[in-house]
DNA sequence: GGACATTACGCTCTCCGTAATGATA
DNA sequence: TATCATTACGGAGAGCGTAATGTCC
């Protein structure tokens, strides 16, 4: 027995004609006959008195339409389901960010997820790269968008780079910096620079290069409010500063030429795990962060 | 997407293995790949994370499978309750019985119904052969059994011989007919003659033989126990005095000579609707009234 | 190299359409 | 005779099996 069958003999039952039936389904008489006519010879019982005056349903005929409709109803539900998650309609969605790409892409990617009133339900997780990596690797996260460190690899994780930021010094508008022109490596040395946390490897080119991050946080609120109150410096991308107080409050200076060259940008990666098959709804939310983070990094 | 899909791909998440699951399902490994493959076609999503590990469903397999389950089980119930149906084991039959068949039959025919536990329900309904064809013939009755008159031929039902019951008169034992030998005539003449409700026309044979029906009742109780306290004569098969008081007490005597040809005997037709399907039910209660039938008229 | 899954290819069986044949008012 | 259902027959496609090809440990 084949749902097939099941449509047809409803749309028998429905029409009450072989005839009408037929057309209805996009079939000819006989092949509608056909198809009751095996049905009927499958389950050993008659389904349909056949008269002159119409069709009617034999009560093991009833019996299979009463079932038959919830079955129906049933597949069909499943098949929109399927269109749902398909479209990435439909979903859970457990995401991991990293606190830059986190600033730059969650409230306007959020925004438009109420606004738009789908059926996704997104969880994000703030963290460190390397933490939430982890997670991604354990399955406990579907996606991490961060600044992961090409030295780093982690086991059972699939990388992909999703865009580039260039890194700048973020002062203070009445910084005393801004006052001197730009900045030098000496007057760099006469700051406190703050920062991410970054890899361990980084630090020491960094240390090598002479700079010190004094605070590393990976709180960038805190950062920057440190940073509106005090004389330090902050790395980071300059889209920041497009993102609202409190780096509204804060100016881009070029890095000097001192500084070291893989340091001058953050390579933005997107992070999955080995040999699993993303939900459409978890692609749909990668491809809204990475909007997002397109028209940020402009 | 059929049917045949949900089964497969169920299997392959119960089994975790492409191999397994193709042996389970009669299939070969080949095949199973390319249903799978053909589904996640026609949904558009992947279904399962191929992996050297194992099989695994995604979040859209997952969604199917919750669903496939059910749906699967509703088409195993189904298909169990038309087996039920075709076999006889599963219905509604509204049975109507003339007086003297349900005499015949009913007791016997119940207690077989109760003690064998079917899931049948049966509402039996007993009066006259006319009354009961005619709820037949509205379909408000699945079948009837009675002896129908061959001269009052009743629009929409079919009819079939089911029994021949040879007539007798039924006397009580010291009825003073017995003392005098076989009724002749004359002596019949003497007693009041009690029967069941015949069609008009006969009734006019028999009126026309010198024979007059005093009492006409389709209540074959009430003729019975009148008999036993009267001199009153009961026309009527020989085998109602096999079926318990207070037929048990009467005798059968043969019908005189002269008694019309065509009511020596009475003939049990079953009456169904034209064009009706019987419901297997129904036809099991049929087949078992039928042997009880023969049984009582050996 | 061995244990899997996937692709390639050919066969068969099912299902449908067209045409012919009832059946009934 | 007209309308509807059923039977007869032929063709296209779906699904399976066998065999060949990857692919990862």
């Amino acid at each position: 027995m084949e749902l097939r069958h099941l449509v047809h003999a409803k749309s028998l039952a429905d029409e009450g004609s072989f005839r009408v039936a037929a057309a209805k389904l996009g079939l000819t008489q006989p092949a509608l006959t056909k198809s009751i006519q095996a049905l009927e010879a499958e389950v050993g019982v008659r389904l349909f008195d056949r008269s002159r005056k119409g069709i009617a349903p034999t009560a093991a005929g009833a019996a299979l339409l009463r079932r038959a409709t919830g079955l129906l109803d049933g597949m069909a539900d499943l098949q929109a389901e399927l269109r749902a998650i398909r479209g990435g309609r439909l979903g859970k969605v457990r995401a991991g960010l990293g606190p830059v790409p986190a600033k730059l892409v969650l409230a306007p990617s959020m925004e438009r997820f109420v606004r738009d009133g789908m059926g996704i339900e997104i969880s994000t997780e703030i963290g460190s790269a390397s933490d939430l990596a982890l997670k991604v690797a354990r399955g406990e996260l579907d996606f991490l968008i961060a600044s992961l460190a090409e030295d780093l690899p982690i086991e059972g994780i699939e990388t992909t780079l999703v865009g580039t930021m260039p890194l700048a010094l973020l002062a203070r508008h009445d910084h005393p910096v801004l006052a001197e022109g730009l900045p030098g490596a000496e007057a760099l040395d006469r700051f406190p620079i703050l920062g991410g946390r970054i890899p361990v490897t980084s630090h020491r080119r960094i240390a090598a290069g002479g700079y010190r991050p004094l605070l590393a946080c990976d709180d960038y609120d805190v950062i920057g409010r440190v940073a509106l109150n005090s004389d330090a410096l902050v790395v980071a991308t300059p889209a920041l500063t497009r993102m609202g107080w409190p780096y509204s409050e804060l100016a881009p200076l070029p890095l000097p030429a001192s500084w070291p060259d893989d340091r001058r940008v953050a390579q933005l990666y997107l992070a999955t795990r080995e040999g699993k098959t993303m939900s459409p709804a978890a692609a749909e939310v990668v491809a809204e962060f990475r909007r997002q983070l397109d028209v940020a990094l402009i």
